[in-house]
DNA sequence: ACTTGATCATTC
DNA sequence: GAATGATCAAGT
């Protein structure tokens, strides 16, 4: 059980210093100095190293609209890479909306304000490696660049059109060039509210908008050569 | 080997 | 059910 923390950072740099001193660090080092629990495998914690990461930098815990880091604005991602530093996941972003896209545009949209400032953790967690054993590697901040923001944008649109012809059900994790729209849910059965291509209200799988590998990587790539 | 689709825990 | 945190594992 991981429960909030009062180390709130109190500037970008404060977060970002702190965030790199971890680099280097086990996951098991991190969770002893914390007093919590590492669990053997993720299967029944996917979210841990989040978690974990949220708790040890002080990012507000819990389910809540907003971002890790409310008075710096800044998102808090863990992503995990191979030895060669190549992402094994894509980045989950946020739930894709299926109602009340009147007005909703790019600019306005979750998906460029969840992205707008974002520190990444890398933790190297090849799958053989016991989770105790993963190593943090060097997290960095990001927002998009000119060209990055096109990326995203081009495909927020195109996913976005689709869900307002009511092509929700015709999108798969094919289409996008650097984000795509993949399920989101608690199982298979879970449903929310979407239109068809009629007009008429139905219940759907939800989704979520996730950053594909080559995308992410890039951005690791990046960050490693300038520091 | 890699990607797409499915799933897990917790909180509100 | 929806939002937070993601990874698992079947399919190609």
């Amino acid at each position: 059980m991981i429960t909030p923390k009062e180390n709130i950072p109190d500037s970008e740099h404060a977060l970002i210093t702190k965030a790199q001193s971890l680099a280097g660090f086990t996951l098991g080092e991190i969770a002893a100095q914390a007093g919590i629990e590492v669990p053997t495998n993720l299967l029944r914690d996917k979210g841990w190293p989040g978690l974990l990461l949220e708790h040890t930098l002080g990012a507000t815990a819990g389910s809540k609209p907003e971002p890790d880091f409310p008075e710096l604005g800044i998102e808090l991602k863990t992503i995990p890479i191979n030895r060669q530093g190549k992402p094994l996941e894509t980045t989950f972003v946020s739930v894709a909306p299926f109602t009340g896209l009147v007005g909703v545009n790019w600019q306005n949209s979750h998906v460029k304000n969840k992205l707008k400032r974002v520190l990444w953790v890398p933790i190297v967690a090849e799958r053989e490696m016991p989770v105790p054993d993963r190593i943090v590697g060097m997290p960095f901040l990001w927002s998009p660049s000119p060209e990055e923001e096109a990326l995203l944008a081009n495909d927020w649109q195109e996913l976005i059109d689709m869900i307002v012809l009511g092509e929700v059900e015709n999108i798969s994790g094919k289409h996008g060039q650097v984000m795509q729209l993949r399920p989101k849910a608690a199982n298979s059965k879970a449903k929310t509210d979407a239109f068809d291509k009629h007009g008429r209200r139905f219940k759907t799988l939800p989704r979520g908008f996730y950053l594909k590998i080559p995308f992410t990587h890039g951005l690791i790539k990046k960050y490693l050569r300038v520091g």
